[in-house]
RNA sequence: GUGGGUGUAGCUCAGUCGGCAGAGCACCAGGUUGUGGCCCUGGGGGUCGAGGGUUCAAGCCCCUUCACUCACCCCA
């Protein structure tokens, strides 16, 4: 049997109900706050995404579905949609008409990593993205949307963390101080973080082996190296975030794994997922879209890790399935052929209507309109051709009603009306 | 990429010292000749993850491999 690729999954039938009303619920709330759907490709240049995550990344360096595509270009399966919609901002020069631009996508990233619980190789996002606006308030109105989705979903067992960056200008003076307090405290670190101290030494500051956290206990904070831009802009988004009553943690410690994020990054993290704690994710970017070769605008963003979502969300997709209105049980082959020919109109007026194919007794054929959640069930057979009228039975209550053949679509649709 | 745990029916899982492949749920049929859920009776379902080895005999022991899972790493 060929089985799915390691790391992928099948969103089934009694799962992805829930997906649906998550994905619904999110495109409602965007566009109710001014974003607008843009739809990017899945395969992308490899270079877009090693000019902005970064070339030493592990994204990047190991992770990326990459391979050279019969023309000799280096493709790759995205590993995340920020590069992409930047992309696109710039090559359709979304910026000339407003530089100002709010943009959302759901869809599937890719990351050859190792599978583990909220972690998966083809994995599912919502991303915003907004342009132009370097205002603090954007900022902190993305976590605000944040928190309500996260609301609106019964996702309760989440925090948001934020924390400044910096910029080009107060970062390199803070890194210099991290690096001297990390020569010092080498002898103390574990064995990654020696190593991540040439590489990323703004990555130990959030190591999570107790020794290093004891270690790092006294290590700079970037908040004390915040040039006065930064710090205003900080304090403005912390302000906003109290003004719109968003609880909230200042988390010095909170770095990003990518290397175009500046000044605000907030994290949306969970306790209900082990080790893969962040269910969202982002913060501002003012220097990507230059870097990619567009005009100097400032963005900021988040992802909001979908499988992580449904795991952490108190919604149940049961809530949100639907289940046949109807269920004709006809006996013999006029029967049948009528109940499919009802079938279809009903279908056609928005009622969803099972029936049985296989010639099964009445019996059997209750028994599977109960199993398949039908609220209604309609009785054709001899007799009723006869009295050419049929039975409509309410499964709940086990009322029966007749209903003459004639106009029966629009008889049964006011009763399944009236009952409800 | 590294380390641990787990793979037996559709699902959840037993399977003792190596000796006929099991249970519950689910499914199908009948009891009830045209009415679901409860009950009773019967039935169908298995490459014991895969491949190899040891043995008279392997679900069980050995080797290899794959998958799942958790953690590291990294990140949503």
């Amino acid at each position: 049997m060929i089985q799915l690729i390691r790391g992928f999954k099948d969103i089934l039938p009694g799962e992805v109900e829930l997906w649906q009303h998550i994905e619904k619920t999110a495109r409602s709330l965007l566009e109710d706050f001014g974003f607008k759907e843009i739809r990017i490709p899945i395969l992308e240049h490899a270079e877009l995404f090693a000019r902005s995550i970064g070339e030493d990344t592990d994204i990047v360096e190991k992770e990326m579905y990459a391979f050279p595509d019969r023309n000799g270009d280096l493709i790759t399966l995205r590993p995340e949609a920020t590069a992409s919609v930047v992309r696109s901002y710039i090559q359709h020069k979304l910026y000339a008409k407003d530089p100002v631009r709010k943009f959302y996508t759901i869809g599937p990233m890719f990351r050859r990593e190792r599978p583990q619980k909220g972690r998966y190789r083809q994995f599912y996002q919502i991303n915003a993205e907004v342009f132009g606006i370097d205002s603090p308030l954007i900022d902190a109105q993305l976590i605000f949307i944040l928190a309500v989705f996260f609301k609106r979903l019964s996702a309760t067992e989440v925090k948001a963390h934020i924390n400044s960056l910096g910029c080009p200008i107060c970062r390199p003076g803070f890194k210099e101080a991290l690096s001297v307090f990390l020569s010092a405290a080498e002898e103390e670190l574990c064995s990654d973080c020696r190593r991540r101290r040439k590489r990323n030494p703004l990555r130990v500051l959030d190591c999570k082996v107790p020794s290093c956290c004891l270690a790092m206990a006294d290590a700079p904070s970037i908040l004390d190296h915040l040039c006065p831009e930064c710090n205003r802009h900080f304090e403005a988004v912390k302000n906003a975030l109290e003004k719109f009553k968003v609880s909230f943690e200042v988390d010095k410690r909170l770095v990003r794994g990518l290397d175009y994020y500046t000044r605000t990054t907030f994290e949306i993290k969970t306790g209900l997922l082990g080790a893969q704690n962040a269910v969202a994710g982002g913060g501002r970017y003012d220097s990507l879209v230059k870097a990619l070769g567009g005009p100097d605008q400032p963005a900021v963003g988040f992802a909001i890790g979908l499988d992580r979502f449904v795991e952490i969300t108190d919604l149940k997709a049961k809530d949100f399935a639907q289940d046949p209105d109807i269920f004709i049980a006809a006996m013999g082959e006029k029967s049948m052929s009528m109940a499919f020919d009802w079938a279809c109109a009903f279908g056609l007026e928005g009622i969803i209507a099972e029936l049985d194919f296989a010639g099964k007794s009445l019996k059997s054929q209750m028994k599977r309109a109960d199993r398949l959640g039908a609220k209604h069930v309609l009785i054709i057979g001899e007799k009723e051709l006869e009295e050419k009228a049929v039975v409509l039975r309410n499964m709940t209550t086990k009322e029966q009603v007749i209903i003459p053949i004639d106009d029966i679509i629009e008889r049964v649709k006011k009763e399944l009306l009236r009952k409800h």
